[in-house]
DNA sequence: TGCCTTAGTGACAGTGACTGTCATGTTAGC
DNA sequence: GCTAACATGACAGTCACTGTCACTAAGGCA
């Protein structure tokens, strides 16, 4: 029962944290002022939420857990490049799941620096345990070979890419296939000669 | 004579910083203590620095630009790999000119949680500045071509792994090494098949 | 039903990172 | 030597965040 009260008024105080955020912008935005939102005291929202940052970005570490979760689903024969292209998809489900409100958290978390800064290093967590999958499954040490560190950035950095891009051009292509175009080129030998532009 | 005063002071209140972070911590540091330590007071000192990480993090600007900059400077005609792979040879040598310091920097931006998030960040901009040197040698839009944002990541990743490696083995292998050998398996394509650990 | 433990909350005080402002001193240039 | 730009310290203020404490409303139990 009271689990349920909690329940809500962390939602509660997650939407109206998010709405001020875009509205009025972070640094604009105190404390107070998303607890009045909501009815409770500043004290109140602290204990919901560690950080005013932590309101956008504690919500990238269940997507990190169950992201390592998609990848230690696949099958042990999969090739790493299909595993993690695979595993990916839950973020193109997850957007697809309530596009109004990813697109604010994305917005967020790419024009505010401290926001920005937070979700590169959450990221950076999320390279560690596909790192430390990708290990297991390639039946290596994640501390010896350094592989599994590399193959996880570099898809991370994929992911990276083509979310922003997808961002940028308003979803004029599919995110599935910006993903599959940055997969492709990412884990490929770039080409060894470079034209140099007429000016 | 002005400029000498200064660029004095703001030399002793980054070594004060970084000796006060390394000895009690980071947070445990306060700025008022920093600039007691030089013998200024608390509002000078953030006149100096624009924040306490900006103390560490402010050298990585200049770091990212020279990078930069030495990509720029690298032959027109040389492949992507090869051009980053040489303009890293900065890293390598930043950190044989002071090893002392630099590993200091290196650990606190690697323990940190504030500066690692930071750190990264700034590394979001290396990256930003490298692509846009790498659309511009091979000839494409940045904004249109994911390739010189993903080469650019790669390369960085690599740059991120090796340098993890070298400092947790405590320098075992020479870094450029190990910057060698991250090159090479980043910019491979990775294996297709994989082997289950026996358990 | 009445008691009692417990979780959740608000009020309050405090620390520390920063910022704006102003008066004072100091120095470079004339 | 005079003046104007600069650098600093002192002070006040905002805001994120934390510790503490008293109060209140459940939920469990005799």
């Amino acid at each position: 029962m009271r689990e349920r009260t909690r329940v809500a008024i962390r939602k509660e105080l997650g939407e109206a944290a998010v709405r001020l955020f875009t509205e009025r912008g972070f640094a604009e935005t105190t404390a107070r002022e998303i607890a009045a939102a909501v009815g409770v005291s500043e004290r109140t929202f602290f204990r919901y939420f560690a950080s005013k940052e932590d309101v956008v970005l504690g919500v990238l570490d269940e997507l990190g857990i169950e992201l390592a979760a998609r990848l230690a689903a696949r099958p042990a024969d999969e090739a790493p490049f299909i595993a993690l292209r695979r595993s990916f998809d839950l973020m193109t489900e997850t957007l697809a799941r309530d596009p109004e409100w990813s697109l604010a958290m994305l917005h967020l978390t790419h024009q505010v620096p401290a926001l920005r800064a937070g979700q590169v290093e959450k990221q950076d967590l999320w390279a560690t345990r596909l790192a430390d999958e990708l290990a297991h499954r390639m039946g290596v040490d994640a501390s010896l070979d350094l592989r599994p560190r590399l193959y996880a950035a570099t898809a991370l950095s994929a992911l990276d890419v083509a979310v922003s891009h997808w961002d940028a051009t308003a979803g004029a292509h599919p995110l599935g296939e910006l993903l599959d175009q940055a997969f492709t080129t990412a884990f490929k030998t770039p080409p060894r000669k470079t034209r140099r532009r007429p000016n």
